[in-house]
RNA sequence: CGGGGAGUGGCGCAGUCUGGUAGCGCACCCGGCUGGGGGCCGGGCGGUCGCAGGUUCAAAUCCUGUCUCCCCGACCA
C-alpha cells in the first residue's frame, strides 16, 4: 500500500477527550473515529487489524469443528418476549413502518435456538457448533474508552448444541482450545478465570481477561489461581480480634460512624470491627450481611448467596428494623445474618455496633451471641492465599467469554430432539464470544510506548513499513520504488511512505502507527549501499541490509525474527 | 440514573466574568527554499461560535429551554 494514497488521519495531539491508551493511540494513529457516543468508525488501517484478528478467529473455530453462519442484527421482539430477554435494558428497540416491534440482538441465542429448534429432530444431527462474526447492539448506559465499550460492535458469537451435560462439555472444552490459541496468536497477554454466572443461571462460566490498564474487570491471580474478582475466594489475613471467652461489653463511641471513626476511637485495628451491611432482597426479605472491618461485601457473590437481586437498606428501613444507621450490629436483632466465612472461621471477641447511639458492643462472639449463617460474601483483597500461595489483582478488560447455558434457551424455544429411545429432551447449550475490537485495543494497550503502537506481527495492519527519504525524482525514491516491487512480489505486507514529507514527519508517523518492522532507505543508504532496519518493538536496531538483489528476501528474514 | 466538565474552521485551544466587525497554533491550498527526526519564507482558503427562543441599538459573550459529547460512579443477563 501506498501512504501517497492511503486515508491515514494521524494526529500529532490527542483527542482532548480521551483518557484510555488506545483511544487516544487509536485516534492519532488513524485507525479509528467516533461518530456518536459508542459508535466507532474503522478507517482503512484499523478495519485491516480488526480483519486480522476475525482471521485468527475463524481459523481457530473452523479447527474445532464449528460452522460459520449469519444471523440478523434486526429481529422481532417477539422473539425475546419468549426467554424474557425483552425487559433488559441495554436492548435497542426499533419499529418498522408497519409499527411490528423489533430488537436489535446483543446476542444471538434467541435467532440460533429457533433455527436449530427447527432443523434439528435427531440426537443423530448434534453435536452442533454455529458461529459468526456479526454486530451486536447494546444501549449502554455509559460507552467509554473508545472502543473499548460501545453501543455497536462486531461480536464473534458461537453456540454448542449437544445431547447432555457431557456433550457440552466437551464443546466446552473444544472451545477452550480454540480461544487459547486465538489469544495467544493475536499476540495478547491474557488469563482465563473463573467468573459469575449471573441470575440467569448457567452450570459453568470463564472470562479471557487481558491485563490493561483501562479495564474495566479486576481479576485475582496467583500461581494455578485465576478469577474475577466478582468470584474470586481465598484465605484471609489473620483478623487483629480480641480473646474469645470474655463477656460482651458495651464502650461508648460518641459520633464514630464508621469503621475507620470507631477503629480509631477504640485504638483497634479495622479487622477486628464487624461491619453489618443490611440489605433489602427483591422477594422483599430483609438480611444483614457482616464482613470484617477490614473487608468489603462482594455484590455479586452476595447476589448468588441470597438468590435474587437486592439493594441496600434505607436510612428509615435500618432505624425502624435494626437501630440507629452508623451503630449498628448483629446482636439482639430478629433479622437473618449472614456472615462472611472469614469471620466465622476465627475464634475471638469481635467489635459490633450496639443498635444503640453512641455505643458499640466489646467481645462479640457468632454463635455465642448472635445467630448466623456462615457464607462466602467478601470480596478478596490483595495478599489473601490461596492454595499457600499470596494473591495479587490486576485489572484487565475482558476479551471473551465461555459460558454453559444449558436448556436456559432451549427450553422456551422449544429447541429439542429425540434420543435413541424416542424420548424428547431439551438441547443443552453453550455460548461463546470474542470481542474482536477489544483484542485489538487491549493488544494497543499492552504493546505501546510514548511514540505509538507496537504490534506484534500477528495483527499488524502491515508487516513492513518501508520509509523513503528523498525528493520525487530523486535516486533515493526509485530505488525504493524498485524495492517496494521487490518486497510485493514476493508476497510482503508493506506499506511504502512515499509520500512527499519530511522525515521527521515520516518517521513520526511510523512509530505512531507501529509495524513491526521499519525498513529506512534515504541518500545515506544509497552511499553506503545498505539499508537500515528496525524493529519497533522496543525500538531496537538490526542489522543493516545491503541493497540489491537479496534485499527484499533478507528482509522477510529480519521480519520472521520478531514476535 | 447521581456527580462533574465541555460544545468556537479538520485537530488542539483563547475570547464569555466586564455585550461592540471572531482570533491563535497545527493541518490544508499556491509559490519558493530545505531534504536523516513533525524545518523555513511569502501568499491564501476555511467558522451564521451545538440548536431554538428571549433581552438589547448591538449577543460567541446575558437569560430560558433543548440537544450532543466527555470524565467519575451506579448499571453492564
Amino acid at each position: 500500500m501506498r501512504m501517497s494514497q492511503l486515508l491515514l488521519p494521524t494526529e500529532r495531539e490527542a483527542p482532548a477527550d480521551a483518557q484510555a491508551l488506545s483511544h487516544v493511540l487509536g485516534v492519532r494513529a488513524g485507525l479509528v473515529r467516533q461518530l456518536g457516543a459508542g459508535l466507532w468508525t474503522w478507517l482503512p488501517a484499523g478495519w485491516r487489524v480488526h480483519q486480522k484478528v476475525e482471521a485468527i478467529i475463524r481459523e481457530e473455530m473452523d479447527a474445532i469443528g464449528a460452522q460459520e453462519l449469519l444471523m440478523p442484527l434486526i429481529q422481532p421482539r417477539e422473539l425475546w418476549q419468549k426467554t424474557g430477554r425483552d425487559q433488559i435494558d441495554e436492548l435497542f428497540s426499533l419499529s418498522d413502518r408497519k409499527g411490528a416491534e423489533l430488537v436489535l440482538a446483543m446476542t444471538h441465542e434467541e435467532a440460533v435456538t429457533v433455527h436449530v429448534s427447527q432443523l434439528v429432530r435427531s440426537y443423530r444431527d448434534l453435536p452442533l457448533i454455529l458461529y459468526q462474526l456479526q454486530l451486536k447492539g447494546r444501549d449502554e448506559p455509559r460507552p467509554r474508552a473508545g472502543v473499548l465499550r460501545t453501543r455497536e460492535f462486531i461480536m464473534k458469537d458461537s453456540y454448542s448444541f449437544d445431547r447432555d451435560e457431557a456433550g457440552l462439555d466437551a464443546s466446552y472444552a473444544k472451545h477452550i482450545e480454540a480461544y487459547d490459541r486465538i489469544f495467544d496468536r493475536s499476540g495478547l497477554e491474557w488469563y482465563r478465570v473463573e467468573s459469575d454466572v449471573g441470575v440467569m443461571g448457567g452450570s459453568g462460566a470463564h472470562e479471557y481477561m487481558a491485563p490493561c490498564p483501562a479495564g474495566e474487570n479486576e481479576v485475582a491471580l496467583a500461581p494455578g489461581y485465576a478469577a474475577n474478582v466478582e468470584v474470586a475466594s481465598a484465605a484471609p489475613s489473620a483478623a487483629e480480634v480480641g480473646p474469645a471467652g470474655a463477656p460482651v461489653s458495651e464502650v461508648a463511641t460518641p459520633g464514630a460512624k464508621t469503621i475507620e471513626q470507631v477503629s480509631a476511637v477504640l485504638e483497634l485495628d479495622p479487622s477486628g470491627l464487624l461491619k453489618a451491611f443490611p440489605v433489602v432482597t427483591e422477594d422483599g426479605r430483609t438480611l444483614i450481611a457482616v464482613v470484617r472491618g477490614d473487608h468489603r461485601v462482594n455484590e455479586v457473590k452476595l447476589r448468588s448467596v441470597v438468590g435474587c437481586g437486592f439493594r441496600p437498606a434505607t436510612d428509615e428501613e435500618i432505624l425502624e428494623q435494626i437501630g440507629p444507621p452508623g451503630f449498628i450490629g448483629p446482636v439482639g436483632v430478629e433479622l437473618p445474618v449472614l456472615l462472611d466465612e472469614a469471620v466465622a472461621a476465627q475464634e475471638g471477641g469481635w467489635v459490633t455496633g450496639a443498635n444503640k447511639t453512641d455505643l458499640h458492643l466489646l467481645a462479640v462472639e457468632p454463635g455465642r451471641d448472635f445467630q448466623f449463617e456462615a457464607v462466602d460474601i467478601r470480596s478478596v483483597e490483595a495478599g489473601d492465599l490461596v492454595n499457600g500461595e499470596p494473591i495479587r489483582l490486576e485489572t484487565a478488560i475482558e476479551v471473551g467469554n465461555i459460558f454453559k447455558l444449558g436448556t436456559r434457551y432451549s427450553e422456551p424455544l422449544g429447541a429439542s430432539f429425540l434420543d435413541q429411545d424416542g424420548a424428547e429432551l431439551p438441547i443443552v447449550m453453550g455460548s461463546y464470544g470474542i470481542g474482536p475490537a477489544r483484542i485489538a485495543a487491549a493488544v494497543i494497550e499492552q504493546n505501546a510506548d510514548e511514540y505509538g503502537i507496537a504490534w506484534p506481527k500477528a495483527i499488524a495492519p502491515w508487516a513492513i513499513e518501508l520509509v523513503v527519504l528523498g525528493k520525487a525524482d530523486s535516486a533515493e525514491l526509485e530505488a525504493a520504488e524498485k524495492l517496494y516491487d521487490e518486497l510485493q512480489v514476493l508476497g510482503a505486507e508493506v506499506l511504502f511512505d512515499d509520500r512527499d514529507a519530511g522525515p521527521g514527519e515520516k518517521f513520526k508517523d511510523a512509530e505512531l502507527l507501529g509495524c513491526p518492522l521499519r525498513i529506512t532507505l534515504g541518500k545515506r543508504s544509497l552511499e553506503s549501499g545498505m539499508l537500515e532496519v528496525g524493529g519497533r518493538h522496543g525500538m531496537v536496531e538490526l542489522e543493516p541490509i545491503a541493497l540489491g538483489a537479496g534485499a527484499a528476501a533478507a528482509i522477510l528474514e529480519a521480519l520472521a525474527q520478531l514476535p
